[in-house]
DNA sequence: CAGTGGTCTAGACCACAAG
DNA sequence: TTGTGGTCTAGACCACTGG
């Protein structure tokens, strides 16, 4: 009975997950220690090495297993977490909560950006950018502040668009396909400006969210949204 | 030239996800469009349908494409970027910077929680759970104070262990497995007693994690991690 | 060099859900 | 009912990389 041959198979690439987790979290594989390989696993889970591959794969994505080919797979040495978040547009994420959402344009025009924005854009130095403030509302309440530099150079369509009737954020998401980005999370006490535009006592911690995409090696466009007091992001893991 | 019929054979994965982008952000299939189905672009592409499958299952993780059986593969309407966060161990994460790590118990004993923690327990309502409150820093200075109510139910070994020498958020991670969580980011106002621990002025806006993690349906621990100013979290699209 | 994971194939059956 | 994606299989070859 306590012999390693013959389980019940288990043939569904979720189950082998299943049951690599359990030997991981029961320390029956140790954190760094080398597992068997998938030919030994297919052939005594009693199924194909195609479905332990698919099943580790997994696992690997995940982060609690390290694989490299000839090494082998190993158990990661320090269980790293992964939590996805989704980013969708500003209004879908006021409409998913209910709230009727509003947008009003602030400011719009060609400038020269200031060093920190310059500096991402790693193009010509004294190039003018477009430059659009505006705020997004949900209920007639301030939400979000979206402060954004698009790259004319690689946007000229951008120049034309009317962005009255529709956000940046929105016509850059339809209009502009992007290959990658960046993205990063932090905190930022209110300035005086920002604490008037949305509606709270300046000194207040806001969340912020500054974004850059690119496309074809061109910056696109940066971005920064700073979010109302009491915003929160969250993700289940 | 311009027909649909026999392509150059594209017959890895990558190579039919990396054309059906293509396809997407050229609006050669549109946002809502039903696309061909498998079988269809096998022939088409010349490679087998689980390769097809395989790039297409990939897309539509990524949030490009809506797959549903019998309904068929649509272009996903809104496309939803997905970022995926990296949580590991705040002793790593400092350690990755070239840091130095250090770490300081500010506390640790039976209370009862208040309301919001006991709210998110779930659990019998007059119950002590185990509250820690410690210091991460980075090179001698604050980097993240760290506010943790563990469940002794479900985490009995917790009373006797040793949070002066290892973190409760390292000790956690190592001792008990979990299946489960959930995490929500935030900004606050640093309180005059988070400004004085974390060496800031009051006032400050500092970034938040909230964390819950339950295994076998019952929560093992709450924990608020809150980051020195200047903090940001960051990661690639 | 040789062992390991990575992938492709052709065929098969299944699960789900739209009509 | 029936079309579609989801998965499994057995076998094969390839790509990377440790020893």
């Amino acid at each position: 009975m306590s012999d390693t041959a013959a389980r019940s198979d288990m043939n569904s690439w979720q189950a082998v997950q299943e049951e690599a987790l359990r030997r991981i979290r029961s320390r029956q594989w140790r954190p760094g220690e080398l597992i068997p390989n998938e030919a030994e696993l297919s052939q005594e889970l009693g199924c194909a090495r195609a479905t332990v591959n698919r099943a580790l794969r997994n696992l690997a994505e995940a982060g609690f297993l390290d694989r490299r080919r000839k090494a082998g797979t190993r158990v990661a040495l320090h269980p790293v977490r992964k939590a996805t978040l989704d980013i969708s547009m500003i209004r879908q994420e006021i409409e998913g909560k209910g709230q009727a959402y509003s947008y009003l344009l602030l400011s719009s025009g060609l400038e020269s950006p200031p060093l920190d924005v310059r500096v991402r854009l790693q193009g010509p130095a004294d190039q003018q950018q477009l430059h659009i403030t505006a705020l997004h509302m949900a209920d007639r309440r301030p939400y979000a502040y979206e402060d954004r530099w698009i790259n004319p150079q690689a946007v000229p369509e951008a120049m034309t668009a009317d962005f009255e009737a529709q956000s940046p954020n929105e016509w850059l998401l339809v209009h502009v396909p992007f290959e990658g980005g960046s993205i990063a999370f932090s905190a930022k006490t209110a300035s005086q400006m920002e604490a008037e535009i949305l509606a709270c006592p300046p000194g207040e911690g806001l969340f912020v969210i500054d974004r850059a995409t690119w496309s074809k090696g061109q910056v696109i466009t940066q971005v920064r949204l700073i979010f109302h007091p009491g915003y929160h992001m969250h993700t289940e893991l």
